[in-house]
RNA sequence: GGCCCCAUCGUCUAGUGGCCUAGGACACUACCCUCUCAAGGUAGCGGCACGGGUUCGAAUCCCGUUGGGGCUGCCA
């Protein structure tokens, strides 16, 4: 038995990294670093029809976006599991050579009509004792032992499985090659893993992985199944009907420090009335042990909630750099000469207790690097719809021409046209805000018209009364 | 169908036999604050699936029912 844990992800590169497959990688990791231990990184690339080179810098990358860094001391691969293709046949003739496993020359047809007329379900056992060896279409099944296998699971305890309720499993394939079952213990055993910490789903393969750790000899890891991701519809999180893309994620500006917090409160919490918490809480707290035994449902608004409070958190600095990146990226609507990072700044604390994700900052300022700002047809109708619109914003633009150029000024001078015709504040910045704008929400107006300018405030202006005359 | 897992507010959870007239968070509602919208503050709505046990005492233990979910490939 190795001193230290040695955990273990191992996703097969399908081209996207899954936000269930981000738990399951982050529980690992938090395990590692906590038990001192070791997180291996190993990709089951063995599914030759769906396995693309770039996809394992895609899982690198991701890993990294969550913090899960591979140059960190606990971090070990990756592995790629084809390269041990060789390990894993020979590992699957010892099992035959022991008796421990059989060739069996049936096709799923004639599995399947045997099963149907026998009224049972799977494979029988047919060629258990036919003595055949390998050749062309025959496959190497496992020679499930009589009994049961009782599996220990640190999340769910013990679950006993009948082994007569399990048929004998394909090992090697008609053409010679590995199947998963065989291909992830040998690597696991190879590897020294020590604890395996998977989603629920690999439940019913456990018993058939751990009769395939003692028949090559060695004593079954640690194992833990964690509770599957589910959608509105309680079923399990998929990626044809789901967002479940962490790279989609990421690009619409959540935080990384938001999904991580928001990930680990899905089948556990951290102590305290606080769930928005620091890692090194998380770290210290997390226990196997403590994980909920049923699904979880992902809940991106309860997501992008924490992503608000992170936002929040950032300091003006924080929040500006990362605002400056969204605003100079393919995301901007506006030609990029036009940005101008200085104004920004001014606005950003008008914005930052405004967006949820990063990506909105977009729609927050546009206004003030868009040359011609479009109009919301809705949003004009709306605010010209009163019968004071027309008369401030002509005296509003009038005021303009002399008013102090500072926002408090600006303030005060539309406040008094206002109380002059005995309408609010909160009213009355409608149309103005729509003229410079298009909008009727945003920050707050004032500052933003500072910034703006006399010449290029008046000038919206004076386009909105014209829009509003003809 | 078979095997396995699960069951506290709409959702995520706290709760490990008495501290529970069940706590927090998201969402929702109302009010306050307020130049719109947010943010923030205050209050509110809302739950132990059901039925039997065990016990002086059960959300917590046991059994059953019901309801969900996962797996059931020569995919991983």
């Amino acid at each position: 038995m190795s001193a230290t844990p040695r955990y273990r992800f191992a996703p097969s590169p399908t081209g996207y990294f899954h936000v269930g497959g981000a738990r399951t990688a982050l529980y690992n990791w938090l395990l590692a670093l906590k038990n001192n231990g070791t997180f291996v990184l190993r990709i089951e690339d063995t599914d030759e029809s769906r396995n693309e080179p770039q996809w394992t810098q895609g899982i690198i990358d991701a890993l990294a976006w969550i913090g899960i860094d591979s140059n960190d001391p606990h971090f070990e691969g990756p592995y790629f599991q084809s390269t041990y293709a060789a390990e894993h046949v020979a590992a699957a003739h010892r099992l035959f050579e022991e008796g421990k496993a059989y060739y069996c020359d049936q096709t799923t047809e004639q599995i399947q009509e045997r099963a149907k007329a026998a009224g049972l379900n799977g494979y029988d056992g047919f060629s258990r004792d036919r003595k055949l060896g390998p050749g062309p279409g025959h496959v190497l099944r496992f020679r499930v032992p009589e009994g049961k296998t009782i599996v220990n699971d640190t999340v769910r305890g013990s679950v006993e499985f009948e082994n007569s309720t399990i048929e004998d499993f394909v090992l090697l394939r008609g053409n010679g090659t590995p199947v998963f079952l065989i291909a992830n213990v040998v690597d696991d055993i190879t590897m020294n893993i020590t604890h395996v910490v998977r989603a629920e789903e690999h439940l019913p393969n456990t018993p058939k992985q751990q009769m395939l750790w003692e028949a090559l000899g060695h004593t079954p890891p640690v194992w833990a199944h964690v509770p599957v991701l589910v959608n509105e519809q309680r079923k399990k999180l998929s990626k044809r009907r789901d967002k479940v893309a962490v790279e989609q994620y990421r690009e619409e500006g959540i935080l990384p420090e938001a999904m991580v917090n928001y990930l680990m409160t899905l089948g556990w919490a951290p102590s305290g009335d606080t769930e928005i918490v620091p890692l090194q809480k998380i770290q210290d707290e997390f226990r196997l042990e403590d994980v909920n035994h049923s699904p979880a449902f992902f809940d991106i608004k309860k997501l992008l909630s924490f992503n608000g409070e992170y936002i929040r958190l950032m300091s003006h600095d924080a929040f500006i750099a990362a605002a400056n990146e969204v605003l100079t990226s393919s995301a901007a609507t506006w030609s990029a000469d036009r940005y101008k990072p200085e104004v920004f700044a001014a606005m950003a604390p008008l914005v930052q207790t405004r967006v949820a994700v990063m990506s909105e900052v977009v729609a927050m300022v546009d206004f003030l690097f868009l040359a011609e700002p479009p109009i919301d047809d809705a949003a004009f109708a709306k605010a010209f719809g009163s019968d004071f619109a027309v008369p401030t914003l002509s005296e509003i633009s009038k005021a303009f021409e002399t008013v102090e150029w500072n926002a408090e000024s600006i303030k005060v001078a539309v406040e008094t046209i206002g109380n002059q015709h005995d309408v609010k504040l909160g009213k009355l910045q409608g149309p103005l805000r729509v003229a410079i704008t298009g909008r009727t929400v945003g920050p707050p107006l004032f500052e933003p018209i500072e910034l703006l300018g006399r010449v290029e405030s008046q000038r919206r202006i004076r386009a909105a009364l014209v829009r509003a005359a003809g």
